[in-house]
DNA sequence: CGGTCGCAGCGACTTTGGTCACAGCGGCGG
DNA sequence: CCGCCGCTGTGACCAAAGTCGCTGCGACCG
């Protein structure tokens, strides 16, 4: 991890929390902002340890997790640039709930507790920005939820299908075609299972017809199967 | 539902949002503020609603839970006196997440959206508060999430019984004693679950000697056993 | 006093989730 | 070219979760 200072201002400014900022009072929480540098894996912070401060992704994805004594992982959420991570802590003064680690090379500017609170107490549409962007966030865990506690394995795989098949699918003549985004693993960990579920399921799945698999090539070839499972439920 | 006006600031001063606010301030606050009575068992807002304002809860209890197409129940909260409801909606602007119910006759201040953003901006505080007031509510939800992704319900309930155990359980020569507050079926719907795996379990608990059970009657008679089954997974 | 209703206990069974072990494949470095 | 390694596919097996159906108890109401 490195830390340096660049053009922050030009990051901030693209950030949901932040737009609608004059160019100078940008400037004012840039000069509070600190620049930090994570290589893909490496960890932001760890579930537990005390939070100093507004992390703010300038560049890289970063994923949220917790991590179970069996050493299983549960992802929370995955962030992209332009968002914030661990907003909360800053303000309850609390420790972290979760870890976060970068999924790929990702830069980060940093701003500590005690600056951003002044700044909110200064900017109160900022903080009503932190609530709203906070609320997105509860609705997501409570998605979450959602799913653990109602649906099986296999709805929140095919739920998890026809999301990637809306946002990265090509419609081809043989159907909806895309790539799993990562390893069996990782799609394991986010919705809460372990590798040989996905593997067998995604299997079943072209055995019913409903879709082909290629390793992590995915062709959706019957959508309209594929929701009418998530309905038929008891 | 009855809605009336009554004194306000008093209940107001004791929230937990509100504390640290001059007189004048509450009264200011209390005069946009409109009482609402509930029945136990009435719903205050349902999931998919949208959200018109703050509920603060002056007394009763309000159980907060989102409802399967299966007729399922996963609890999300239970609030007391002083807690508000719904805190985010209101910023965000979205529908309710989840619905919410009175368990016993609850009496709740409402303060409209539009009142309360405007009371942010003039009162920054009462903004951080709402902040800190939210984050721990994540906090729950985070905590929920992690025992339904990596605990047995077994396990669920030994954390249950535990805290109300500790809550209020009295010591007498058995051991510690208490009731559970409610039917099998309601602690179910908390640990996500369903009535017969209450029961079974409770039972299975007893035939280990850990704990002694007559219908909501339950005495714990080994406390260490207990919390060995909890660090005790694979 | 009998009837109904909600709650708890329980047995038998099915489905789902998870574990373990292992085989095949493809890439990459030595 | 060979061997190692990470990822995927699979079979056998086990444990947990959930379903169905029924019994029995006690409270409350007529």
């Amino acid at each position: 991890m490195r830390t340096e200072r660049i053009d922050l201002a030009a990051v901030l400014e693209k950030t949901a929390l932040f737009s609608g900022l004059t160019p100078e009072e940008l400037q004012l929480l840039a000069a509070r902002t600190v620049r930090k540098s994570f290589a893909a894996g490496e960890l932001l912070f760890t579930e537990g340890e005390p939070c100093h401060g507004l992390h703010i992704i300038a560049r890289g994805k970063v994923r949220i997790f917790k991590t179970s004594a069996g050493g299983r992982e549960q992802v929370l959420a995955v962030n992209n640039p332009g968002e914030s991570v661990a907003e909360l802590p800053v303000f309850d003064g609390g420790p972290f709930p979760a870890s976060a680690m970068a999924i790929e090379t990702a830069e980060i500017a940093f701003i500590s507790r005690r600056d951003f609170q002044a700044y909110c107490m200064e900017h109160p549409e900022v903080a009503l920005k932190v609530l709203a962007t906070v609320g997105g966030r509860l609705r997501r865990l409570v998605g979450i939820i959602e799913e653990l506690s109602f649906t099986t394995i296999r709805q929140r795989l095919i739920t998890a299908l026809l999301r990637l098949a809306e946002i990265e699918g090509k419609r081809t003549e043989r159907g909806i075609e895309f790539q799993l985004p990562a390893s069996h693993q990782e799609l394991a960990n986010e919705l809460g299972t372990v590798r040989e579920l996905i593997s067998r399921n995604l299997m079943r799945l072209q055995a019913e017809g409903l879709i082909d698999v290629d390793a992590r090539q995915i062709v959706v070839k019957d959508i309209k199967g594929l929701k009418a499972l998530l309905s038929a439920s008891t």
